[in-house]
DNA sequence: GTAACTGCAAAATATTTGCATCCTT
DNA sequence: AAGGATGCAAATATTTTGCAGTTAC
């Protein structure tokens, strides 16, 4: 996987910025998903709110990052796993939320497994998310 | 399963009023999820913005509905079966989310696989979300 | 009658859009 | 130099809060 967040950003043909670096340096150097407002924050409030909403709408539909839906309404991103190109993700990897911090991470070592629908059901995506206690909370 | 709204608000000890009736007859009438938005449409804008929400949120707090997060932020609600009681959710079904009319349906009948997580998480509730094709739009 | 619920107004928050300026290539 | 990205201002949308009037019990 590349870690270089020039070269990621250039083998997604996006100009390489200030804040597009930072923010994607960001999103290779922490260890759980980010909501809008981390961003705001750990970047120091460098950029523009707007420049991250941009930011975030640009490496989504470059499949840098992909987001993970909470039930509360607040929406968390993390990065992709190489194979996630052009919007196209295969994310397959089960999400965990920890009920203590809130520590949102991507489990890519845990597969969601697959389920029988009833008929007339097709599938294309699946989405899971476990809550519970994460390994530093317990 | 209680369907008389009048017995299920005394159930859950609220009062019973006419916004909190329509809602919850709206739900028990509806074969999705519903929006926000789709609420103060479907009950004619009949009630205010915030009332809808109030409601929604004690519906919420006794376990009467559940939401459903979708990945692009829109937050949608269900009735939750008998046995949620006092926000704790045992909906262990899946939900399914059709890419193209945007019904989201809770499959009863499809139980939240088990995963096995690595060690240090702890798993208290799983959720699962398929997106795809639903019946109607075959 | 009293406590709880509603609607209105308004505050607070979140998101989107337009445009002039600046930066990357 | 040209196209794209940013920041600012402002429009729009969403959610929350306070309070006075109304309704359920």
């Amino acid at each position: 996987m590349l870690t270089d967040v020039n070269d990621i950003l250039k083998k997604n043909q996006l100009s390489v910025t200030d804040s597009r670096k930072s923010i994607l340096d960001l999103f290779i150097h922490s260890n759980g998903a980010l909501a809008h407002a981390d961003i705001e924050k750990q970047t120091g409030e460098k950029f523009d709110r707007v420049t991250v909403y941009r930011t975030l709408q640009v490496f989504m539909e470059k499949g840098i990052i992909h987001t993970i839906p909470t039930s509360d309404n607040s929406i968390r991103y993390a990065l992709c796993k190489d194979d996630c190109t052009g919007g196209h993700h295969h994310d397959n990897h089960v999400h965990f939320i920890c009920k203590i911090c809130g520590l949102t991470s991507c489990l890519d070592s845990v597969t969601v497994p697959e389920v029988r629908l009833p008929v007339g059901f097709r599938p294309l995506e699946k989405q899971m998310i476990v809550t519970g206690i994460c390994e530093g909370c317990q």
